[in-house]
DNA sequence: CTCTGTTTTTAGCCTTGCCTAAATCATAAA
DNA sequence: TTTATGATTTAGGCAAGGCTAAAAACAGAG
């Protein structure tokens, strides 16, 4: 069994580079809240073993083996359950979950894992619009832009927040921008200044930073058909800014 | 925080002696699974802290102190609440509980165990029978008694298992003698042979051993009056053979 | 190409919780 | 009262995962 610690690592270099991209050693030091000793050191135990869980470059940072890989689906889609399951049936708010399913994840069994999911009725996403890795290790593609990216005028729908900052989750649930809610952009001020974003539901216009604009993601409308057509755009399938 | 291995400590205490009783290292060790070593040197450090969490002696052995009754308490409230929740609303049977919830108990917020209970109907016993803590830490009283000690004849009802024997449940679970079944003794054999105990559900009469039957517990039918009443055996509330 | 600031790695140390082997203590039998 | 026996404690180590401080490698500016 994989340890906390190193099931941590493995979540942590998934979230931050995909299946393919390298990190950095500073980078994963940053979000695991240690020191860049500790990570190398780490990443060199990883990479050591004779099934390694990464590839490892000195001073060239990491990425995942397919072995990690799969470990760190593995234990992403215990977090996403998790979080579901508390909102669902226990009535967490989407702000409340990410810090408790960040400790279940490690202690959850392969059968309360299945027992939680058939519950929920196999779940594709979570609270926040994260797509739960399937039980055989792969991780649903979804066709997404940054609400920054959003051209103006366009109906979209909000898809994906990210999850690990609790104040932002409050800010945004409380001026209704849930997931699924129907947006749309009105303007984007110049100079990197606030958005303009009508909110269908109540036909409101609410001004949003740059900062949190960026930790929004949204599904144009029409997406259900595009989600059909092959994946012309060049984003890997949920790595480079969410958080679990 | 109290680490993992500190809470087993405490629980292990808890469940061997109660309030009062002293507890041999040895007997610790053995319920752990750890050596004799290891136990007297986490005794040493939980009896020096500044706030102690257990009494100890040199070759005496060990027991709670009211600090760290309170925290068994709290540790044994979250693993029965997570046992009646995995078994009442994700439909665990009473024999696969027991490991999960080992694991869960170390990692449920107040908030979350508020939210369990409150989903649950602030329960009082869990699968098992084990009565739960309350959460001011106080351990409800049960006048029960073993089933190998009930009288002959005398109508009575299941009112605990020992939880920790996956086997065993599955074998009372099969012969019917779950939580609450009513059953009378028809006979005890002598030099420690079967006890005949009658089913009532199904009016069956089943042969079982003295092992299995001296970790049966049951309360008369008149025993909700009893409750009542002071208190008049010396047994103390839970412990000295259940299991968590 | 060389210098310099930043990043990463190495070296050495610490804490927790466990282990084995060797004392030491307690107790019950002789 | 002595002795044997079992239980407990001490002493010394080990592995995991962290930290700090010093050394080394890289990368960008000149
Ligand atoms: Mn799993
Ligand atoms: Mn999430
Ligand atoms: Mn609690
Ligand atoms: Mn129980």
């Amino acid at each position: 069994m994989l340890s906390n610690s190193v099931q941590d690592y493995l979540k942590a270099l998934y979230e931050m580079g995909g299946e393919s991209e390298m990190i950095g050693t500073g980078a994963v030091a940053a979000r695991l809240a240690v020191t860049p000793a500790s990570v190398t050191s780490m990443l060199q135990k990883l990479a050591a073993s004779d099934a390694p869980l990464v590839h490892y470059k000195k001073h060239r940072g990491a990425r995942l083996t397919d072995e990690g890989l799969g470990k760190a689906l593995e234990i992403l889609r215990h977090h996403r359950l998790v979080e579901l399951f508390l909102h669902e049936t226990l009535g967490f708010g989407w702000d409340e979950v990410h810090d408790q399913a960040e400790k279940l994840e490690h202690v959850i069994s392969e059968e309360l894992e299945d027992r939680i999911a058939r519950q929920l009725g196999d779940p594709v996403v979570d609270p926040h619009g994260h797509p739960i890795p399937t039980k055989d290790g792969r991780m649903p593609v979804r066709h997404e832009k940054r609400l920054i990216d959003l051209p103006a005028a366009t109906p979209a729908r909000i898809s994906r927040v990210a999850d690990h900052d609790t104040e932002m989750l409050r800010y945004l649930g409380g001026l209704g921008l849930v997931l699924n809610a129907r947006i749309e952009i009105v303007e984007k001020s110049p100079f990197d200044g606030p958005i303009l974003v009508r909110i269908m539901d109540g036909d409101r216009v609410q001004a949003l930073g740059r900062r949190v604009a960026s930790q929004v993601h949204v599904m144009l409308d029409s997406a259900t058909e595009m989600a059909a057509m092959p994946n012309h755009d060049n984003t890997n399938s949920d790595a480079g800014d969410s958080n679990a």
